[in-house]
RNA sequence: AGUUCAAUGGUGUAAUGGUAGCACAACAGUUUUUGGUUCUGUUUGUCUUGGUUCGAAUCCAGGUUGAACUACCA
C-alpha cells in the first residue's frame, strides 16, 4: 500500500523479531513521559515512533506516565500530555502510570533481598557518592554491604514503615563497586520521600528510582521493544540485569538519536527556566518548541508527523534545522489554509479615476489549491489599504510593485498605475494615488495590459482590525545548550514583534482557533487563545517563501 | 583517563560486499492574477591509515573526531 521505503535500524530488529517468531510475532511499544512538564518536538519523535510502529505492525502502544518521582510530579502535566498525544493524532492502547505497580515494584525489591542481591546502606549521600569512585578509579564497598537478608528484610520493612527519616536509609542492588559502568557500582533501587504522590497519596514513604521501575513496569505489560533516547544507553545493562535476577518477562531496550533543533533548547528543564523565569510566556508561547506551544502557533499535527517521518530515526546524533519543520508546515498549510487578505503595515491607496462613494463586490477564491474551497465576496472602493513596502518612492530595477509609472494588478481586482503620492512632513509616505483600468476587471480583462506583479489589499470602509503577532527564532544562535556560559544569554530579544493595529477582511473576524489562514503574499496565520470579542488576535505561523527579500539581500 | 555509542554533500537520512540515492537548503530556469504554488535542471559527500576481497560507505585492525556516563532525577 506505500511506497518502498527503506526501514530504519528499529524497524529492522522488529522485522528480525518478527522473522524469528520471538514473542509470537506481537510488537507491543510504549511511551513512558515523566509528569513533570510538557511535551516538546522532542517527543513527539518519541510519540510518532513508538505508535507509528504499534500502528505498522498490527501492534499496540501504551502510555505510561513514570510517576516515581512525587516531588516534581503533577496532574496537570498527565492532563496536558494526554491532550497533546491525541492532538498529534494517536490513541494508546492501555493507559498506565507507574505508580499503579508500586506494590509489584515493591515486591521486586524484597525478592533481590531474599536472593542476597540487595541491601539497606545507612550511608549518607555523599559517603555513597565518595565509596562510588569515578571514571577511572573503582568504588568502595559499603560496611553495610554484607547484612544478613534477613536484617535486610527487616530493616526494608521499617523503611517502608516510615520508621526513618529521608536519606536516613537506602535500599542497593548488589552488583560491583569496581564496575566500569558507574551504573553498576551497586546502584539505589529504593529511596525514602515522605512526600505527598499525585495518584497514591500518602501510601507510600519509599519509592523506586526509574531503573528499578521502567524495566520492570516495561516487563509487567509485556512490552516487546522499549525504545528510548541514547542517554540511556548506560542504563540498559541495569535493565537487562533487573529483569534477568527476577526472572520476568523480557522486555529488550534499544535506544535511538533524540531530535535537536537549532535555535532553540529541548530539555524540560530549560524550558522549565524560560516559563518559571518568564522569558516566554508559558509553556504554550508560540516561540516554544512544545507541542503546545506549536498548536498555538498554528503548526498542524499534519505537519509534525511529516516533520518525524522526514528526519527519520538513527543512532547519530543531530541538529536538525529548524527550516525543515517549516518546510513541512507549509507543505501542509499550503494545501489547507484558507486565502485571506491582511495588511499588517498600512499606507492608503486611492484610486482617482473611480467614483468618490461606489463600492462593488469581487468574488474571491477561498485556495487555489484546494478546487472545492469554494469562494468569499470581498469589497472594493476608491480607498482601500495597501502595504507600506509594496510602495517605494525610488523603485530599484526588478520591483514589481508601485512607484510612480509603475503599474501593478490588485489581487482579485483591476490593474492600477500610480500617479502620484503624498508625504507626511517626516518624508513618511501616507497615500498612493493611482488611476485604474476598468477593462482590467479580474475574471474578465479585455484590457491588454500585462503586469508583472500582483498585490494585496482591503477596502478602508470595511476592513476590521486585529493585534497581529510576528515570532522569530527565541535564540540567537544555533545550540544555545553548546554555548559558553548560561543558555539564556543567548536569547533573541526580538522574538516577538507585536503589531497592535493591521487590517483583515471582515470575515476574518468570525474565525476559530481551528481555523488556518494564508494571508496573501505574508504568510499563513492562527487565531490566537487571547482573542476577545471586541479584539482578534492573530499569531504567524509561518512566513511564505520571499525570493523577493532573497534577491535583495544579495545586494 | 576508563567504559559505551557514533562518524556518508551545508543539514538530515538511505544504499545490509556489486551504479553512492532521497528530502531540505543553495543556485539556474519554468509556471503563476500570491516574488506563494508547480515543474525541470545544476552544484556539493563516504573522517583517516592500513588490511581482507575480483570488488569495501559496508567486513577487520589502528588512529582521529564527536557524544554519553561519576543525581537518594527520569
Amino acid at each position: 500500500m506505500s511506497e518502498e521505503r527503506s526501514l530504519n535500524f528499529i524497524e529492522e530488529i522488529i522485522e528480525k523479531d518478527l522473522a524469528n517468531g520471538t514473542h509470537n510475532g506481537r510488537v507491543h511499544t510504549r511511551f513512558p513521559p515523566e509528569p513533570n512538564g510538557y511535551l516538546h518536538i522532542g517527543h513527539a519523535k518519541s510519540i510518532c515512533l513508538n505508535f507509528g510502529l504499534a500502528k505498522k505492525y498490527n501492534g499496540k502502544c501504551n502510555l505510561r506516565f513514570d510517576d516515581t518521582n512525587p516531588v516534581t510530579e503533577d496532574t496537570e502535566y498527565v492532563d496536558s500530555i494526554m491532550n497533546d498525544v491525541r492532538w498529534l493524532g494517536f490513541e494508546w492502547d492501555e493507559l498506565h502510570y507507574t505508580s499503579d505497580y508500586f506494590t509489584q515494584l515493591h515486591d521486586f525489591a524484597v525478592d533481590l533481598i531474599r536472593k542476597g542481591l540487595a541491601y539497606v546502606d545507612d550511608s549518607s549521600a555523599e559517603e555513597i557518592a565518595a565509596m562510588k569512585g569515578n571514571i577511572d578509579r573503582p568504588g568502595t564497598n559499603s560496611p553495610y554491604r554484607d547484612r544478613s537478608v534477613d536484617e535486610n528484610l527487616e530493616l526494608f520493612a521499617a523503611m517502608r514503615a516510615g520508621k526513618y527519616a529521608d536519606g536516613e536509609k537506602v535500599l542497593r542492588a548488589k552488583i560491583d563497586m569496581g564496575h566500569p559502568n558507574l551504573l553498576l557500582r551497586d546502584p539505589i533501587i529504593y529511596r525514602i520521600k515522605h512526600a505527598h504522590h499525585h495518584r497514591t497519596g500518602d501510601t507510600w514513604c519509599i519509592y523506586p528510582m526509574y531503573d528499578f521501575a521502567h524495566g520492570q513496569s516495561d516487563s509487567i505489560e509485556e512490552i516487546t521493544h522499549s525504545i528510548c533516547t541514547l542517554e540511556f544507553i548506560h542504563h540498559r545493562p541495569l535493565y537487562d540485569w533487573c529483569i534477568e535476577k527476577l526472572g520476568i518477562f523480557p522486555s529488550r531496550q534499544y535506544e535511538f538519536a533524540r531530535l535537536n533543533l537549532n535555535y532553540t533548547v529541548m530539555s524540560k528543564r530549560k524550558l522549565l527556566q524560560l516559563v518559571n523565569e518568564k522569558h516566554v510566556s508559558g509553556w504554550d508561547d508560540p516561540r516554544m518548541p512544545t507541542i503546545s506551544g506549536m498548536r498555538r502557533r498554528g503548526y498542524t499535527p499534519e505537519a509534525i508527523r511529516k516533520f518525524a517521518e522526514t528526519i527519520g530515526v538513527a543512532k547519530r546524533e543531530n541538529l536538525i534545522d529548524i527550516g525543515l519543520l517549516e518546510f513541512c508546515v507549509r507543505e501542509h498549510l499550503n494545501k489547507v489554509a484558507l486565502r485571506r487578505m491582511a495588511v499588517l503595515d498600512p499606507i492608503k491607496l486611492i484610486i482617482t479615476n473611480y467614483p468618490e462613494g461606489q463600492t462593488e463586490t469581487l468574488n474571491a477564491e477561498n485556495n487555489p489549491e484546494d478546487e472545492n474551497g469554494g469562494h468569499r465576496e470581498i469589497s472594493f472602493s476608491n480607498t482601500l489599504w495597501i502595504e507600506r513596502e509594496d510602495f517605494m518612492e525610488n523603485p530599484p530595477p526588478k520591483y514589481f510593485r508601485l512607484g510612480k509609472g509603475l503599474k501593478v494588478r490588485l489581487k482579485h481586482a483591476y490593474i492600477v498605475e500610480c500617479e502620484d503620492y503624498k508625504t507626511d512632513e517626516n518624508g513618511n509616505v501616507t497615500e498612493v494615488y493611482c488611476k485604474y483600468f476598468p477593462e482590467s476587471k479580474s475574471g474578465s480583462d479585455t484590457s491588454g495590459i500585462k503586469v508583472k506583479g500582483t498585490m494585496h489589499w482591503l477596502d478602508v470602509a470595511t476592513a476590521k482590525e486585529a493585534e497581529i503577532r510576528l515570532y522569530d527564532r527565541l535564540f540567537k544562535v544555533e545550540n544555545p545548550a553548546a554555548e559558553e556560559g548560561d543558555f539564556k544569554d543567548y536569547i533573541n530579544a526580538d522574538s516577538l514583534t507585536v503589531i497592535p493595529k493591521a487590517y483583515i477582511e471582515p470575515a476574518l473576524a468570525e474565525a476559530t482557533e481551528a481555523d488556518r489562514f494564508q494571508f496573501l503574499r505574508i504568510g499563513y496565520f492562527a487565531l490566537d487563545k487571547d482573542s476577545t470579542s471586541d479584539k482578534v488576535v492573530f499569531n504567524k505561523t509561518v512566513g511564505l517563501k520571499d525570493s523577493w527579500a532573497k534577491e535583495q539581500k544579495k545586494g
